[in-house]
DNA sequence: AATGCGAGCAACCGCGTTTGA
DNA sequence: TTCAAACGCGGTTGCTCGCAT
């Protein structure tokens, strides 16, 4: 069982890859192909195990593996999918193109669930998803309205009940694929109606519009009983970057939702 | 300038699943 | 059908770097 069996007699390196080490793979992955990590392991010199080889050619060295900050759109497309999927990194990876399961964990790690313990709530909880579907998916796609005026590949749609949507406006149609039988779709009507509060799937197989909202039982249903809360918030940037929310506001949100008789923590 | 601390990220580890002999 | 090897996934660790003191 063990990936080392076979080559302990061999002092195997760990850490941090070097140049050298980087060069030698990329070149024996050029002559060989993909897979096989054990045998590439064994055969290209490397003194490492075919897990570490596998891993940094994965996540670092693959030509299409995209390097730098997750856009907004990207953004969004993580807190979605693991609003449905959870911790299934690999399956929400396949759905942002050459971002690795590994980055999109530790943008979850880092920046999600720092929110989270800022607000000294469970990432987990129904009222987590709450405050990321009203507050930080439409912030998200503020940002990508303001820059899809010049292009954008993607685009989405939120279960934004309208008490929690904030401003949000569009001039464009976007489309992207989400899975092997979902297609998201967002239009600019979706946000503009009162009522447009679902999220909307076309599904591919039979080009049904399907609402849907996820942790519907949950969403947003706070905000329905305080006006005056609801006022301060839509009128409240809730993310002062990319990343930081205004935690105290939001600890009013939980506040809220837990005097409120909400779905609790 | 030196030190401490925390955030971010690359890499490792354990374990479940898949593959193929 | 069985079993060992290989693979892949998700959780965790630990290193690096930037910022605050």
């Amino acid at each position: 069982m063990s990936d080392t069996k076979g080559s302990s007699f061999m002092e195997l390196r760990r850490g941090p890859w070097t140049l050298e080490e980087d060069s030698l793979l990329i070149h024996y992955i050029a002559l060989h192909g993909e897979g096989r990590w054990n045998l590439l392991a064994r055969c290209s010199g490397l003194k490492r195990t075919g897990k570490s080889c596998r891993l940094r050619w994965l996540n670092y060295l693959k030509p299409d593996v995209k390097r730098g900050n997750l856009s907004a759109e990207e953004q969004f497309m993580i807190l979605e999918l693991h609003s449905r999927w959870g911790n299934r990194w690999s399956r929400i990876a396949q759905h942002l193109p050459g971002r690795t399961d590994n980055e999109i964990k530790n943008y979850w790690r880092t920046r999600v669930q720092k929110q989270a313990r800022q607000m000294k709530i469970d990432s987990n909880s129904s009222l987590f998803a709450d405050a990321v579907r009203c507050f930080w998916m439409p912030r998200l796609l503020e940002k990508m309205a303001a820059s899809s005026s010049s292009s954008s590949s993607l685009i989405n749609q939120t279960s934004l009940p309208s008490s929690c949507s904030t401003a949000v406006t569009h001039d464009h149609h976007h489309q992207y694929q989400a899975d092997e039988t979902v297609n998201y779709q967002y239009s600019e009507g979706g946000f503009d109606d009162p009522a447009g509060s679902q999220l909307l799937f076309k599904s591919s197989s039979n080009s049904e519009m399907m609402n849907e909202i996820p942790n519907s039982a949950s969403t947003c249903s706070f905000m329905d009983d305080d006006d005056e809360l609801g006022t301060l918030l839509e009128n409240s940037s809730f993310m002062d970057d990319d990343s930081s929310w205004l935690v105290d506001e939001l600890w009013h949100v939980r506040k809220v939702h837990e005097w409120g008789g909400g779905t609790g923590i």
